[in-house]
DNA sequence: AGCACGCCGACT
DNA sequence: GTCGGCGTGCTC
């Protein structure tokens, strides 16, 4: 006979690669997933059980201190992700676990009780009217009339405050609230009072053709490459639309800055029956935790949600749909260096439910997947309607006046469309006025004491500021070395660029966005409204610009100072300069009007620029995955990167060639095909004073890059490692600054 | 990560 | 003679 051990192993809020074993003396034990309270060493800590009643290798297991959940945080197969995303990345599970919860549950707090609030005054209309000076009370009452609402409907819809004013309905006796027992899923859609728009006759294709996977047994992921302005929302929409139909549950994910508070209504009025919650870095820690919570219990039925959604708990998921996959901002670049989108894939793998991948521009990775037939390809290659695809159309700079960075040409073009009453979007990726403040006569210039970088100069609040740092400094109208009266400087920013469209388009309005423009919240969405309120205006924006909006009145696109990236050494630059090119374009002639793009550039010979404008993006993307193979890069080989640094630039270097040295010996022994590169200065050296280095690890093998890391880990650990050092472990890594 | 333990320089 | 520097190692 075996007694059943009590025991279970719990994740601790530490950079641990091991979990912790502890006695649970109270039985039942708790279940996977949910959270305990132990002691380490003289502290008390927040862990996550994901074993139980095993036999520990440790004799004397301290007793849990308390069990905090009575149900699971993580089921097991959100569990189990987790842990393969541990292995995988090589990254601590401990801080792997911890950052899937929203703060509040790292912090130990309990999970938020479900109330339902409702109506309960006889007479609404004598309600309203002893309330009709409390506008927001007012509003409470009108919304409570419709139907009862949860505390997590009132966060996401409201996006006021709403507790306060309900409080005093509350002391008044006109609403009550109730908890809310979980309920199952009715599974039906209901679409009242809604004109659907009807889709061109390829979405129907398209649609039909996915249906008939959706519903296949095996998992396959689906590529939908859709153009700009195919329409892949109105096919998320209908695939979503199906999923709810079985009463499960959806997963959208979007990057970082596309979801616009239009995308977000556009999922709630096509799913007026449903709850549609947002998780993204807009929103506190009380809602995020609701919107968790209400996704958790399965009371959401899709949820819209940046990179970090991808470790949200679900009651039931039944799709994830990952919009512009090919987006940056879905891999995580410090910390715990995640992709979001190849955990989408793996998560929808082990859940055996349907995942969609959508771009325009996929991603190198994605299209050689599509190619091995590990997922099917579905494009979208119409603009639905009467809407033409733009014209293209590039401009030599090398025989035109500039006037900050914009050739007479283009002003010109921007001139005719304003004209016709059309709206001008200018796009420049660089925000300040200019990115050179010099001195012509000494040869000073303003560089970044912290960084080894020039300072931006922001002409409006007479400032340079260091874009890597954010060190600031205010500067006079003469030169701090030599004091000559006038300071020049060199390049252009959207700033600038803003001064000069002011000036030559005095009757217009002039729409800078960037970041210096939208730091204040609601500042983006009052500029967009502007835009979207269809008067001609000419907008000039960085990155910003390029997601998600659509702007039916814009006719014009033009892109500025595309040679940089032209001559990065970066090799993923020349690729993400053609997604960019491609989405910008895609922002011109949504209307009925036909849209023209120009493009800026001293390379008008560039093999790439030309092959992506007479072929298309496939074409470049074909000939970027030939080069990729030929040099075993990326999807072909794999990467990971360690970067170190500190202070001293001895530290970092010495530090990775001790690794290098202490691994090579084991390299040389065993037939590998490991190769290292480096260690060699990052590309921005020395940034917010301290040095940085990188070492690379190329394998042709995905096993043997996982083996390799495997032992490296180890290795770091018996390395000597200064106080002041600091590194990290990049997976595939995407960004090599 | 924290925090304790532990072995060598300048202070009342 | 001590106070305190931060190197090393442990936490179930």
């Amino acid at each position: 006979m075996t007694k059943t051990p009590t025991t279970l192993r719990v994740v601790i809020p530490r950079p641990l690669y091991q979990a912790y074993d502890y006695d649970c003396p109270d039985l039942p034990l708790p279940e996977l997933g949910c959270r305990v309270r132990v002691p380490l060493g003289p502290h008390s800590l927040v862990g996550i059980i994901i074993e139980r009643g095993f036999t520990s290798d440790f004799d004397k297991l301290r007793p849990i201190e308390s069990v905090l959940d009575s149900s699971p945080l993580f089921d097991d197969s959100l569990l189990e992700l987790l842990q393969w995303a541990s292995v995988y990345y090589h990254h601590p599970i401990g801080e792997v676990l911890f950052a899937a919860l929203p703060k509040r549950l790292r912090k130990g707090l309990p999970l938020l009780q479900n109330f339902v609030w409702h109506l309960c005054c006889d007479d609404i209309e004598e309600a309203k009217q002893q309330n009709k000076r409390a506008k927001r009370q007012l509003e409470l009452l009108e919304q409570l009339a419709q139907h009862s609402l949860t505390e997590a409907q009132l966060t996401s819809l409201h996006l006021g405050k709403w507790r306060s004013p309900m409080k005093a309905l509350a002391a008044k006796g006109l609403v009550r609230r109730e908890l809310v027992i979980p309920e199952i899923k009715s599974g039906s859609v209901e679409h009242p009072n809604q004109k659907l728009i009807t889709l061109s006759d390829e979405q129907e294709n398209c649609m039909s053709q996915l249906s008939e996977w959706l519903a296949a047994e095996d998992f396959k992921p689906t590529l939908l490459h859709g153009i700009t302005g195919s329409g892949k929302t109105e096919i998320y929409l209908r695939a979503i639309k199906a999923v709810l139909l079985q009463g499960k549950q959806a997963l959208l994910m979007i990057p970082e800055i596309g979801l616009t508070p239009q995308l977000f209504q556009r999922f709630c009025d096509f799913f007026p029956s449903q709850t549609v919650v947002a998780l993204h870095s807009g929103l506190n820690d009380l809602q995020r935790a609701q919107n968790w919570q209400s996704a958790n219990t399965g009371e959401a039925d899709v949820v819209v949600g940046t990179r970090s959604s991808i470790f949200c708990g679900f009651h039931n998921l039944g799709m994830i749909i990952i919009d512009e996959e090919h987006d940056g901002s879905f891999k995580q670049q410090e910390g715990f260096h995640y992709h979001a989108r190849d955990l989408a894939v793996k998560r929808a793998s082990q859940l055996n439910i349907p995942i969609i991948l959508g771009s325009a521009t996929p991603a190198l990775e994605t299209l050689l997947n599509a190619q091995r037939k590990r997922y099917h390809y579905l494009l979208l290659n119409q603009r639905p309607g009467t809407r033409q695809r733009p014209k293209t159309k590039l401009i030599d700079t090398r025989d035109q006046t500039l006037e900050a960075g914009v050739s007479r040409k283009l002003l010109a073009e921007i001139d005719h469309h304003i004209r016709d009453q059309n709206q001008v979007m200018l796009f420049l990726n660089r925000r300040g006025f200019a990115p050179v403040l010099l001195c012509s006569k000494c040869g000073w210039h303003a560089t970044c004491p912290a960084c080894d970088s020039e300072m931006t100069f922001h002409a409006a609040r007479h400032k340079v500021i260091c874009h890597h740092c954010d060190y600031q400094k205010t500067v006079g109208a003469s030169c701090p070395s030599c004091h000559h009266p006038q300071l020049s400087t060199q390049g252009h920013g959207t700033e600038r660029v803003e001064n000069l469209l002011c000036a030559h388009f005095p009757d217009t309005t002039v729409v800078r966005i960037d970041r210096d423009t939208t730091s204040r919240k609601g500042e983006l969405d009052k500029k967009l409204s502007l835009v979207r309120s269809g008067e001609p205006v000419i907008l000039i924006g960085t990155q910003m610009l390029t997601k998600g909006h659509d702007f039916p009145k814009l006719t014009l696109v033009g892109i500025l100072d595309i040679d940089q990236a032209l001559f990065s050494a970066d090799y993923r630059a020349q690729e993400q300069l053609a997604q960019q090119i491609v989405q910008v374009s895609g922002r011109a002639g949504r209307g009925d009007k036909t849209g023209l793009v120009v493009l800026q550039t001293s390379q008008p010979e560039h093999p790439m620029l030309n092959q992506l404008l007479a072929q298309g993006y496939r074409a470049v993307a074909q000939q970027f995955l030939t080069e990729r193979q030929a040099w075993n890069y990326p999807p072909f080989g794999h990467q990971a990167l360690i970067r170190a640094n500190a202070p001293q630039f001895e530290i970092g270097l010495a530090f990775l060639q001790a690794l290098k040295n202490d691994l090579k010996i084991a390299l040389e022994e065993s037939q590998s095909d490991i190769r290292l590169m480096g260690p060699m200065p990052s590309p921005l050296e020395k940034r917010a004073n301290r040095y940085r280095y990188q070492l690379l690890i190329s394998a042709t093998r995905r096993s043997s890059l996982h083996c390799f890391l495997d032992q490296l880990i180890s290795r770091i650990r018996t390395v000597k490692k200064p106080k002041e050092l600091r590194y990290t472990l990049d997976v595939d890594p995407t960004n090599f600054m």
